[in-house]
Order: structure tokens, then sequence, then C-alpha cells
DNA sequence: GTGAAAGCGCTAACAC
DNA sequence: GTGTTAGCGCTTTCAC
């Protein structure tokens, strides 16, 4: 059962008695141009001869093509799993397909993935990359490249045709840690993976902001980030909030309040706490990020802060079309999305003195 | 900022003096073909212009494209965002692109994205259908359309160059059922989606023979498939799950043991159990299927049949490529890995009568 | 209202 | 060893 030989739009024209570039004409919106008859007669052929036009030709032609990039962390994550399908629904509404890379938060990879996405005529990529600096694809940006980034608040050094969505970290944060602290809660600890990226460094100063308008003291918190490792992929988070609260718990003055860098950290960290014979909630408390679907199923239910990821997907989605198709138009900007606190079951006032 | 003008190979041969064939054979592997002068200018050049190949006319010229499909019921499902996080490394591995596809096991919207894929040329995709029928790709299959299908047994109607690629679904829930009965439950409950996939319905079969194996009468189980709804999304399966749980144990004779058709699904079914005012292994036992990561996370952690998801995910890449590379070489095949029982803590005795 | 023709950037014979 | 050349399938002026 061999490859047969591909229909194309000269057959079709052939076989309705017309030339190809009437059949182009019907194919690109311009119908209006030719009589109904004829109209009629290439749609028949198109439909008898199963004609599908191929992409690689036409995008050749105009330079075009429907196709975006996305490139996240990883799409183990289930945070991240979940924008990329609303991401893909919305970009299939509109006719569009999306290129799937999981960078694993490597420079490197994330640098390659840039390029090769270029190299496939792409002109429009969504970026959950959250690296502090946007150099490694400055010159691309510079040639027409589009970019959106996700999850990266603007930076001031940042290409300026660049559109950054992202949930506001440092308030996220802030609401998540004065919870805890409202709640009695004095010894505070916060998790994560390295701070290398802007989001969890945002994160991280909301931690603190929150802290010292408490009066609480800085090094009254202990940061647990990632030890050793360059960068931490996305699916080790828990792995890392379960050895992270394992340590924290069994030190000296080890915090009743855990505040982790995102939901799997903070699952990581809930299973942790139960190593060490302890109960989440009623011995320490933990709040995650991003309110992933297993938050709420999860035993306590996690409090959490929210990613409204579907609207995010939506924005991200629509700004990147507008750009990719109207190249040049429009400056830079940046959405900042107050984030929300959702309170469940998995933070509670400190246990009382013994 | 628009848009600049790509540099093509001609300029490339240009500026190295060479002609374009020079530097399509140095790009091409063929290297040695000239002299180690003549490579290193054309290095150089290539390296000074920044100089990206043009994809689409590649594709145009040779009839090949280093990308493949990947259909998917939704990424929003841990399982499928990690068996998507492995493919795409896999391919990545063997300079693959892999466009990313969420049919919400929508039999259209599946119909629709093969089309589309095919349109883009790409002539070998991962399907992750489960549709009983393959008859909507059967047309494309015989132009030339490679597809290896995941989680989904080969069937007898089955176009014949089709390679499947699954886990033993009856094994495995024959497994898991097998568990609980030997744990001393007597009344199982078996929680799914709709039975229209293949894959749940050979789940069911493994729970069904299970029971018969035992000698349990297979009316003594109840089944609880989703009602109404034609096709379940994989998000929603948590819903779905805890819906049912607190339906069946509010009914007379609720179940002691409880099998869902995948993790999330038992998950929500854990939730349901707390819903109602149970505890999950004490009062009910739960098995899940898939191991997604978070099962191993959750508090008690669940007990679940696990599906090797990065070697499965590997395999039918390589699968994949080989015939992409290789068409109409090797006939079908089907690769039926045996799964595994990871007992954890969700699953105990019953508890004795009152 | 319809068609002829040029060419997008690349590869692969085939000459030299 | 290197260059010349002829398209791959499509869109889009520009004639008629």
């Amino acid at each position: 059962m061999d490859a047969m030989a591909e229909i194309t739009i000269q057959q079709v024209a052939q076989a309705a008695g017309v030339s190809p570039s009437t059949v182009s004409n019907l194919l690109n919106g311009r119908a209006h141009r030719m009589l109904p008859a004829t109209r009629h007669r290439v749609e028949k052929a198109i439909e008898r001869l199963g004609y599908r036009p191929n992409r690689a030709a036409r995008q050749l032609r105009t330079g075009r093509t429907q196709t975006i990039g996305l490139v996240v962390p990883s799409v183990g994550n289930p945070f991240w799993g979940a924008f990329a399908r609303h991401l893909e629904s919305a970009a299939l509404a509109e006719g569009y397909h999306v290129l799937l890379c999981n960078s694993e938060r490597n420079p490197e990879r994330e640098r390659h993935y840039i390029d090769e996405l270029w190299s496939d005529g792409i002109r429009g990529v969504v970026l959950c990359s959250s690296l502090p600096s946007l150099d490694h694809v400055r010159p691309l940006i510079e040639r027409g490249l589009q970019l959106v980034t996700f999850d990266r608040a603007a930076q001031a050094a940042d290409p300026e045709s660049l559109v950054s969505i992202s949930v506001d970290n440092v308030v996220g944060m802030h609401l998540a840690t004065t919870h805890l602290i409202g709640l009695g809660h004095r010894r505070l600890a916060f998790v994560s993976g390295a701070l290398g990226s802007v989001n969890r460094k945002d994160r991280y100063r909301g931690f603190v902001d929150a802290l010292e308008l408490a009066g609480l003291p800085a090094d009254s918190a202990a940061v647990w980030s990632g030890a050793s490792a360059e960068w931490f992929g996305d699916v080790e988070a828990a792995e890392l909030g379960r050895e992270a609260a394992r340590e924290l718990l069994s030190g000296d003055r080890p915090p009743t309040g855990i505040v982790a860098v995102n939901d799997m950290c903070a699952l990581g960290v809930c299973r942790g706490i139960r190593d060490v014979g302890l109960r989440v909630a009623h011995d320490v408390s933990v709040v995650g990020f991003d309110d992933i679907v297993l938050a709420d199923l999860y035993d306590p239910p996690l409090t959490t802060v929210r990613q409204p990821s579907p609207q995010l997907a939506t924005s991200a989605f629509a700004e990147l079309k507008a750009r990719v198709e109207n190249p040049g138009t429009t400056p830079g900007r940046s959405l900042l999305v107050r984030p929300e606190l959702v309170v469940r079951e998995s933070t509670a006032p400190p246990p009382s003195h013994p």
C-alpha cells in the first residue's frame, strides 16, 4: 500500500474544466468573482477528488502559516497541560495549529526550539519561559518573530514589541502569605525550585513583602529553593516539595506554614508532611499556586492562588493572532491579571503551643 | 520593526562564492563531496548570515516533513500530558516536531484533525483515539498515512498496516479487581465515562472477568458509566468519579470497593467518598488506572495499575518514525504491554460488619 | 469572469 | 568537486 500521488489544484481545475486560478480563487474566499455555475462545478470536483490543498506550497508562496508555537516547561505538569489544552482550543477555533515544545526549563533547549520554529516558518509563539533575559530570541524578534510571553511579567530590558500575559505573581503570593499570617502563623517557609525565573522571583517577592508588611523579620522565614540544580523540571516539582518538607520539618524551629511556589510543589509538600508523621492543616498549613484541577480533589483540598488559565490562554492566543496577522502595527504591552486566593482546607490556625 | 526578508540558500551561496547545490549538499549530509576549504567557506557564510533553511520549501520539494501529529483526548489530563511530554522528547531527539491535537474524545473533531494534519503534509500520526472503528481515517491510510494508535488494542476490522501500542487493559483491570477481591471485597463497583471506547470496554471486561473468575455474580457489581453524555472529556473524569461515588454510596447495598477507569476518575471517587463522610481505604477501597504522578502524592496514596508511559511513548515514536521514513515496508503489528499493579494505601480489607 | 504565467526556496538529477 | 537546471503546488498580478 504505497503512498499515492497527491491530488493537486491542477487536477481539480482540469476536472472542473477551469483554470487553476479559478480553483484558487474559490479556495481563498473569492467565490464572488465567478459565476454560480462555475463555482458549483469546482466545488463538485474538489469533493469528488477529495482534494486537500498542500499547505507547504501555500506557505512557500504566501509566506504565511497557520501554525503557532507553544513553548512550555512541561505538559507533564497539569497546570501546563491545562494551559496547552486551552490554547490549542482557542487556536483550533480560528483555524490555527499548535506545535508543542517542552523546554524542561532548559534555556538551551528553549533557544533551540525557537530557532526550529522559525525555520518552520512560524512567526508567532507563546513562550512560557520566565527566563529573566530574552536576549536569546532578540535576533529573531528583530526579524519579525511575534512573541507572547506567558507567566513572566514584562522586564525593563525586554524587546519593545513584546506582549506579556501573566497573573500578578507578587500579589498572588502576597495574598497567600497574608492568609497564613492572618491565621496566626509566624514561622513560615517558602519552597521553590531554583529562583532563576522571573515568575519564581516575583512569587518570592510577594512572600517577603507580606512578611515585612506584617512586621515579621525576613529571617524568621526559611527559604528552600532547590539546592544545587541549575533548573528544575516542572514534574520534579512534587519530588522537590516532598524533600523540602521533610527537611524543614525535622530541623529546629520547623515552620507551621509553608508557601509553595506552585501546586505540584505544594502537593509534594503535603506528602512530605505526612512522611514525617504530621498532618496537613492540623499541624502545618500549606498554600499552593495555580489551582490545578487536582487542588480541589486533594485531601485536604488545597488552599491556593488561582490562575484563570482558560481566559489567560484565550487572551494569549488572541494577542498573538492579531500580531501575526498584522505585524508591526501594535506596540508591546503587558497584561497582568490579578489572581484570586482560593481558601480550602489545607490551611488552618497553627497548632497551639503544648 | 517589520519582518525582514529571509536569507535564502542563494544568498549563502553567493556569499560563499559557490552554487546553491553546494550549500544544499552541505546541508543534507553530503559534505564529503566537497573540498574542506569549500566546506569551510560555506559554513562560515551560513553562520555569518544566520541562515536557516526554509522548511516549507524543503517540504514542498521533497514531500517529506519532520513533523508528526499527536491526537490525544486532552493534555489537560495528567496522564496524557505526561505521554505527550515523553513523545515530544523522543521526537525531538530525532529532529522531529509534534503538532498537538486535543480531540476531547469528540469523533468529529478527531476526524477534522486528521484531515488537517494530512493537509499539513504530515504522514505520521500517533492517535490516542480508542474509537472502536477507524473507518474515518481509512481513506487517508490508503493514501499513505502512517498511524500508530495508542491505548487502543488492535481490532479485527482495523486497516492492516496499523500499529497498535497499548497496555493490556483487560489484564490490568483484572489485576486491580482481583486485588480488591483478594482483600475480601464482595460488593464492587466499576466507575467510568461512557463505555464507547475500546480501552474502556477492555477495562470493563477485565473487571467482569475477574468477578466471574472469583465466582461472584456479575450483577453483584454496580456499573456507573456516565449516564447520558455521548462522550466524556478526560478532565471531567474527576467530576464524574465524584458524582458516581456520591450516588453509589448513598444507594442501598453500597460497594465497599470501587474500580475506576483511570486515575483522574479514581481521585474524583476518593473526593466523593469524603463528601459523603466516609474514609477512603478504611470504609471504601479505590483502585485507579494509569499511575499518574499524583497517584503517589495523594492521601491516601492511590493503588493503581501502572502504564509505563515513557517507554510506551518511546516505542510509539520509534514505530512511527520507522514507517514514515520507510513506508509500506513493514506490516501492521500490535504491541500489548503487560501492566503492573501498584499497591498503595487506597485499598484495604472491607470494614467488618457492624 | 476567467486564464496565463511567474516565482516562493529548496533539492537532486545530470552536466561539466 | 561544483554548477546548471527543472520543477514541487500554490497564489497572484495582469491580460483578455
